[in-house]
Order: structure tokens, then sequence, then C-alpha cells
DNA sequence: CACCAACAACGG
DNA sequence: TGCGCCGTTGTTGGTG
């Protein structure tokens, strides 16, 4: 293969695709238009990375790391197809999950030939994403291989409309996790450290406990009248036995129940030792550089659609350490979840219209509250607390407690809602495969799970599964189509953040309210584009603020 | 010393 | 019968 001059690519190849792949030994990327089935239209084309130009094409890479290199060079894409994101829906699809979904792999199913492991994920590492790090053998070679696994995926996704969404949904979130990883999180280390001040005392100089536990630890130790660690379950548990309190675990909430001098300080102690090991200063010097924090997201990375992350615990930020992620100077955030999610899935997904009417369609709407008057009738005291018990009852799967005479009460109101989550039990308890809306699907029965204690834990798992990887799925519409209004309103505003029905959006401040306005067209329109007509809303409420903290 | 399981706490 | 789903991260305390 010769490199071509440098491309034209006709309009008619920019409707359709363009296979990616970047060349690092040479610095340049191959790209190679497809058309809509995937079959190439043109020979192949070496491009300077920098002058690539992706608008009007579905992009189609190997993997993220693909678009990784392309944000660092400064070239931005506008739609994807993710072969590594793809090959792994399909692969689940399968009944396969967990099967390797690489390049390489997919490639030698495509083959018939044995199937190689997928290669260790790289580490996360400090150092900024490097465009050419490391060479790829036979670059060529690996275009013509991404074009027939993209081919053969193609012909798969044709004879399935549902999954050809889901991947192309999957794509997208594909792409929103690399720009958001390269805008990163506005956070105020200065901020961080003053409140871990406030709270735990000055820093200390080396690797010891900073004062405030030291004192509580001290406490602790008077308390009981002897040397105990209390980051040491072990040491707790002997400690109260001496002072003859028998305790299952050393949990917080069992603590709590106890009377004797220790748990006081204990629990302060708890308290303060958690936000010190899991986001104190050691957390802040490793993770936060330049006023940004820059999570790896991880899409699919969870079965059920939803993503993960890897580095900086992302989607465990403790509220206590909020009010460190702060607008820049001139900027505000915009920050929306979404109200009461996967029940309103559940009612779209049954086309529970009972269900639907219920939850209301306001902006304020609250599900659990308008439920609780259906169940229980006006003005009954704990009415929302119960009615949302019964609700994530249904959807967990939990028939303890009050729990089952709650599912016979939603049983007889919302009976189409209860029979998707009853049948998805049922299938899984029977060591079927169970899907989301459009076919995202679940791992399938291990040896063993016949056994009945573990058929019905899968049952569990099938249930919330249909649930839980809907609501994935329509989060990945949402924010696909949040980042293509912003940018068709040419707003400034970048996503900045986002876990599982929550959004953080980062932009000048003159910005934020159309930002704000936007995010609950998107929430309608990803209602819309999943489910079609439905009496459901999913109110996504927005609101500019400074900090994250701000209630 | 590296590795791993159990525990605990955070998030949805 | 026994019974809520999905994760990440850090510490302890054991193992080889």
């Amino acid at each position: 293969m010769s490199p071509g001059p440098a491309p034209r690519v006709s309009a008619a190849a920019r409707t359709a695709r363009l296979a990616v792949h970047l060349d690092h030994e040479r610095g340049v990327a191959l790209v190679r238009p497809l058309d809509p089935a995937g079959e190439p239209v043109d020979a192949v084309c070496a491009v300077p990375v920098a002058e690539l130009d992706l608008r009007g094409t579905r992009s189609v890479w190997r993997n993220a790391r693909t678009y990784r290199a392309l944000l660092a060079a400064g070239v931005r894409a506008e739609r994807a197809h993710d072969l590594e994101l793809v090959e792994g829906l399909l692969v689940a699809a399968d009944g396969a999950s967990g099967a390797p979904r690489g390049l390489a792999a997919a490639a030698a199913r495509l083959a018939g030939a044995p199937v190689p492991p997928d290669e260790e994920r790289e580490e996360p590492t400090d150092e900024p994403p490097a465009l050419f790090r490391r060479a790829e053998p036979d670059p060529a070679g690996t275009l013509a291989s991404l074009v027939a696994v993209h081919a053969a995926q193609q012909r798969r996704l044709a004879a399935d409309p549902g999954l050809r969404t889901l991947a192309a949904a999957e794509s997208a979130g594909g792409i929103v996790a690399e720009e958001m990883r390269a805008e990163g999180l506005p956070w105020r280390a200065d901020v961080h450290d003053a409140l871990l001040t406030e709270a735990l005392g000055p820093r200390p100089a080396g690797h010891g406990r900073p004062p405030r536990l030291l004192a509580l630890a001290a406490e602790v130790e008077a308390a009981f009248g002897r040397p105990v660690n209390p980051d040491s379950p072990a040491e707790l548990l002997r400690a109260f036995a001496r002072a003859g309190v028998e305790l299952p675990s050393t949990r917080s909430w069992v603590i709590r129940q106890v009377d004797h001098p220790a748990v006081a300080p204990l629990l302060a102690y708890k308290d303060l030792a958690r936000l010190h090991a899991a986001h104190g200063w050691s957390w802040l010097r490793t993770w936060v550089h330049e006023g940004r924090f820059r999570p790896e997201y991880v899409v699919g990375g969870v079965v059920s659609g939803r993503w993960a992350t890897r580095g900086g615990g992302a989607l465990q930020i403790p509220r206590a350490v909020r009010a460190a992620v702060r607008a820049d100077e001139g900027h505000r955030l915009v920050m929306a979840d979404a109200a009461q999610l996967e029940p309103r899935i559940l009612a779209a997904l049954a086309g529970d219209a009972e269900l639907a009417r219920a939850g209301g369609r306001e902006r304020g709407s609250d599900l659990y509250a308008g439920l609780a008057a259906e169940l229980f009738g006006p003005n009954v005291p704990d009415g929302r607390a119960r009615a949302k018990l019964a609700v994530l009852s249904a959807i967990y799967g939990q028939t303890s407690g009050d729990a089952g005479a709650h599912l016979a009460l939603l049983r007889r109101r919302f009976p189409a809602a209860v029979a998707v989550v009853e049948e998805a039990a049922r299938a899984g308890e029977e060591g079927r495969l169970v899907r989301s809306r459009w076919g995202r699907t679940c791992p399938p029965a291990r040896p063993g799970d016949e056994v009945p204690a573990r058929a019905r834990a899968r049952g569990r798992f099938t249930r919330n599964f249909v649930v839980q990887a809907t609501a994935a799925e329509w989060a990945l519409v949402l924010l696909a189509e949040l980042r293509a209004m912003l940018g068709r309103a040419g707003n400034p505003s970048r996503l900045v953040f986002f876990q599982h029905d929550e959004v953080l959006l980062h932009g000048p401040t003159g910005a934020a309210p159309e930002a704000a306005e936007l995010v609950q067209d998107a929430a309608d329109s990803a209602t819309r584009i999943l489910f079609g007509a439905t009496p459901v809303r999913i109110p996504m409420p927005a609101r500019v603020v400074e900090s994250y903290a701000e209630k």
C-alpha cells in the first residue's frame, strides 16, 4: 500500500464511515472511507493527524485509545463505531459475556482461528496521553483487519435494529468518556486542602495520622483502658468483647447501637479516617493536577452497561469533599440528575401507564411521593419512604421484612411493571439470558447456578439487570444527545462528569442557563429515542451552581 | 516481598 | 430455607 494524496473525502463519504487507524511509527493517521455497510469505497490515505477532519462521518476505530490520541492532537470526532465496545456487545448477545473483545480476538473469531485473550489493560498513568508513545506493528495490516471486523459487525447489526442502535450509543459513550477525561473535572486543591485541615488538623509531615485522628485514637484507647488500633476490626471486636459487648462486625451502624464510652470517639475516628485515607492529601496529590481531576472512564465496564472508572474512585466522590469541585473564574457548573430514573425506566419498559402516571410529568415530580399517595392514601406518615422501599424491593428482589407485603400491593396496582421484573427473575432462575431494551445481554448462567440458593441469587441479578441496563442505555443516549445539542447550539459548555444518572457541565457563566435548559431537552429526547411514544417523563432538573456541594 | 481475602466505607 | 442490585478503594492480616 502506498500512501495516497492528502484526503479529499467526497461528500458521499462524509455522510458515511471512515476507518481510522493511527500509524504511530510514521506519525500519520491511516484512513479509509467506507460505505454504510462497511465496504471500502476508496483507497487508504495517510494523513497528518492534526489535519484529520472527522466531521460528518462516523469514525470507525479500534478502541478509545485511538480517540484519546486524536483528542491529544486536537482532533474531535462527531460519531464513532468503537470496534472493541461493539464486539463486547455482540459477544454478550451471543451469551459469551466476558470473552475477549479486542481487535485481535474479533479478527480471530472472524477467521475461525483460536481466539487470543485480550491484552492486559494499560496501567493508569499520571503522564499526559502521548500521541506516539507506542509503535503499532504492521499498521496497514491492522487497518485491514479493522475494516474486516467492522464489516462483519455491520452484518450482525443490520439484522438487529436494537443492537445497532445500542452499538451507536455505546460508541457515543466512548467519545463522551474520552472528552470528559480530556476536559477534566475542575477541582480546587486549595479548597480541598482547607477542608481537610479544618476536619483533620494540619497535614502531618510524614505518613502519620493527622492531629485530630491521633486525638480521637487516644480517646478510644482511654475509653477501653488499653491500647487499641481503631483501624483494625479484629482488635476492636476483641476490645468490645473484653468490655462485655459481643459484636457481629465493626460496621458503623452496629457500633452506633452500643452504649460504651468508646463509641462516640470511635465513630468520629472512623468517619475522619475514611476521609483521610480515601480522599485526603495523598489522593489530592495523586489525582489532581493543574486544577483538574481526570479519571479514566471505562464505558460498559459493568455488565449492566454502567460505566466504571479507574483511578481516583471517580464514582464515589463523597459529599464531604464536593465543595472542592468549583467552576473556574467566570464559569459555572450545571448540575443535573435524573429523578427516580430506575422506576421510571421500568414504567416505560413495561408500558405501565399507571406507574407512568404516578410518576408525574412535571419537572419537580417525585415518583415516590406520587406512589405513596396511590398506595397508602394521602398524608400517611413515612409514605414516601415506604413507597420507595417497595419500588426498590421490586427492582432489587428483596422479599424480607415489609417488602413482601409491599410487593403484593405494587403487583395489584402496577401489574405490568411487576410482571416485567418477575419475568426477568424467573428467566434468570431458569438459567436463561435477559436483555435490556436494545439488547444488552446479561452474562450466562454458570455451572452450579441451578442450586436453589444460587438460582435465586441469579434471579435477583437478572431482575435488576433489565432495569439497570435499560437505565444505563437511557443515560448513554442522554449523554450523546446533550453533547450533540450543545454542539448544534454552539454552546461552549462541556460535559465534565457523569455518574449513572447525573451529569455536571462546565462552561462560561453566560452559557450556563442555556446549557441547563438543554439538559431536560436531552433527557426528553433520550426517552423518546429509547422508548418511542410513552407516557413516561423522566425529569432531569438542572441547576447552575458554582460548586458541586450546593444541594 | 508480593499477593490475596475479608472487611469497611463511599457512590449510584 | 434465606433472602436487595451494581461498582472502587483502602486497610488489615493472612499466605506463599
